[in-house]
DNA sequence: GGCTCAATGTTGACAACGACAACATCAATC
DNA sequence: GATTGATGTTGTCGTTGTCAACATTGAGCC
């Protein structure tokens, strides 16, 4: 133990980012996303209520970190699936990341963070997306009424993940199924189709 | 002008209650949600700064205030295209009052609110969900899978609403077609279907 | 008409927070 | 071994949510 990585005491941290984004990480889920603050996370890691500002610009872009580690989460969740088992795994896969990790997902997706404004993040956010979307291409082909349908299927997912996290289903909808069968039954029920160009 | 409605002078202003909510009804789309203060809205109102806790206990319970008339917004929305276009109008209505309100949408969906907190809350939002499942129960019947395909619709409607506003939907998906065409055209592509009791 | 009182608004204060500037400390490099 | 850039600290400022104590007003009662 010759430089820091034990001796919690020395001036310099040894890998503050990481530290503070494993706080934050934790904090995040247990105390939810609006009360993280930077000076939480300070007295945590043990350092000067400053220290951050070394290594994130503000709050918002230690929170688009978080976010980008959460894109990063989700698109490895979603390969995974993919491999294992097709398509519709992978919508499965997509609203049990949300229940596993609600702050995390209301975070990457309630819209306070503009994706667009940093680099890294909307980087690995795509690539996450595009692990859907490969897959969805790969079985629906790419007419144009299935590019549509394919973004009917993750609007699918994407919104039974928020309704569920929202507690906005019933009880009564749930009529006593766990997560995983009502995700799965619910599902089910949908059927896409390329999308006549003209109706008749 | 005996009392007060014009004399913005006078001790007691009147109507809080109400000049606050509409300020905050404007700040909320123009600023944005997390920078919406009480103390910008007692400037706007030319009040004290303490004032808004004579009719609300915190700053939760204005911005639940504030999500109740949203969704009573939404209700009147939906039975309104219900009225109008049945279940699909209802569906576009749907995303198109998210985009209308996309502030006041993630106020209402994004998960910070804590609904079943807010009793008065609890009671409007039930209502606009109710113009929804009603109109669903109508259309598919009650069976059990039944329900859960009107889980799924509102799924994809949600979804699509908070895909748009996240403006994770790039531009290659979207071919041009403006708001309402997209909408209808994604909308189009989803068949619901009663859920086998047990898969085969 | 005058009194009383509850509702409503104000003033002043406090703690927490994000952010910045000035300073301190350390480690690597020459 | 001195220099220097990176990293952490201290001190401070403005803003905010919240509370307590006080001020003002109008409505009802005698």
């Amino acid at each position: 133990m010759s430089t820091s990585k034990l001796a919690s005491r020395a001036y310099h941290h040894g890998d503050l980012p990481a530290t503070l984004l494993r706080a934050a990480g934790k904090l995040l889920e247990k105390e939810g996303l609006e009360t993280l603050s930077l000076r939480a996370l300070t007295r945590r890691a043990g350092v000067s209520h400053a220290a951050p500002y070394r290594h994130f610009r503000d709050r918002e872009s230690l929170l688009a970190a978080l976010a980008a580690e959460g894109f990063g989460m989700l698109g490895h969740a979603l390969r995974e699936a993919a491999a294992a088992g097709g398509l519709r795994a992978m919508g499965e896969a997509y609203v049990r990341f949300a229940l596993a990790h609600p702050q995390r997902f209301r975070l990457m997706f309630g819209g306070q963070l503009d994706i667009a404004r940093h680099a890294a993040l909307r980087e690995v956010a795509t690539q996450a997306f595009q692990a859907l979307s490969g897959a969805l291409a790969a079985r629906v082909g790419d007419a144009p009424g299935a590019r549509d349908a394919s973004v009917a299927a993750w609007a699918l997912v994407h919104g039974l993940a928020h309704l569920l996290l929202g507690a906005q289903v019933g009880a009564a909808a749930r009529r006593g199924r766990d997560d995983d069968q009502f995700i799965r039954e619910v599902l089910e029920t949908t059927r896409f189709v390329a999308g006549p160009p003209q109706p008749a």
